[in-house]
DNA sequence: CTTGACTCCGTATATAACTACGGAAGTAAT
DNA sequence: ATTACTTCCGTAGTTATATACGGAGTCAAG
């Protein structure tokens, strides 16, 4: 069996690119990865091509993207769409960042609720439930 | 028609409460949320403590609690657990710190490639793209 | 007492991204 | 050739958080 990456059942495909068997197929399903032809009632087989397909909607996840923007960065991937690619990852910064600001302050209001709850005297009710309470 | 938070139908409690009726009575299926007593054929009624609960679940659900969690900190609403619910904030804001880190990542990331794409010179292929699918 | 709005209740649908299952057929090792 | 593992393929289930629908009952106004 070669260790390279050519010829892979879609067992080895997965683990090369580092996801299940069923999540190829998934992704096939969804139209974001292609069907090899298979040989005359046989097993089909995929390449490095294949992976690295992959390995960039994996990427792209990790930076936000969601399958259908990603399946989208695909159709574009000819190269000479690079201004509708930057304008998507634009889009997606834009977002990252609108994140950002939430946690910030979601990180802040959770620290001061804790911050409340270990310096309360004595009183019965819990400094967090109350402020979570409040109007 | 009064207009104090007494008596309301379960339109006007959702309104108050600035949800759907529908995600009133998903709440209820929840357990997050308990069925008044109907009288005789008739028609349920809620009150301030009713809205108030409401308003407990959405900010907590803004500081990033799942409704699950939500429904442990209403089960320790009494007060006297202020410890465990304190617990249940250090889980959160850990939660919350990470995400923190990986969108600022994100962040970093994503605005190297938009400064990648917005520099190139002349060469055909979309930086972006490329950065995707390095290995 | 009719009309229109609202409530009740159960069931179905939506979205994202998978994960699981089952039976038949192909493949690899011994 | 038998055994054990994979593949193939379609269908169904999962999680979270709702939203939508439809028919029957109830309520308030005029």
């Amino acid at each position: 069996m070669m260790n390279n990456l050519e010829n892979l059942t879609i067992g080895a495909f997965a683990k090369a690119a580092g996801v299940s068997v069923e999540t190829i197929r998934f992704y096939q399903r969804k139209g974001l990865l292609s069907e090899p032809n298979k040989p005359y009632g046989g097993i089909r087989r995929y390449s490095k091509v294949d992976v690295q397909r992959v390995r960039f909607i994996k990427s792209a996840q990790r930076l936000g993207f969601s399958l259908n923007e990603i399946s989208e960065l695909l159709r574009l991937e000819d190269g000479i769409h690079c201004n509708e690619v930057s304008y998507l990852t634009e889009i997606r910064l834009e977002d990252v960042r609108k994140k950002l600001k939430d946690l910030t302050r979601m990180e802040a209001a959770l620290s001061a609720l804790l911050r409340a709850c270990h310096s309360r005297k004595g009183n019965v009710s819990c400094p967090i439930i109350a402020s979570l309470q409040a109007d």
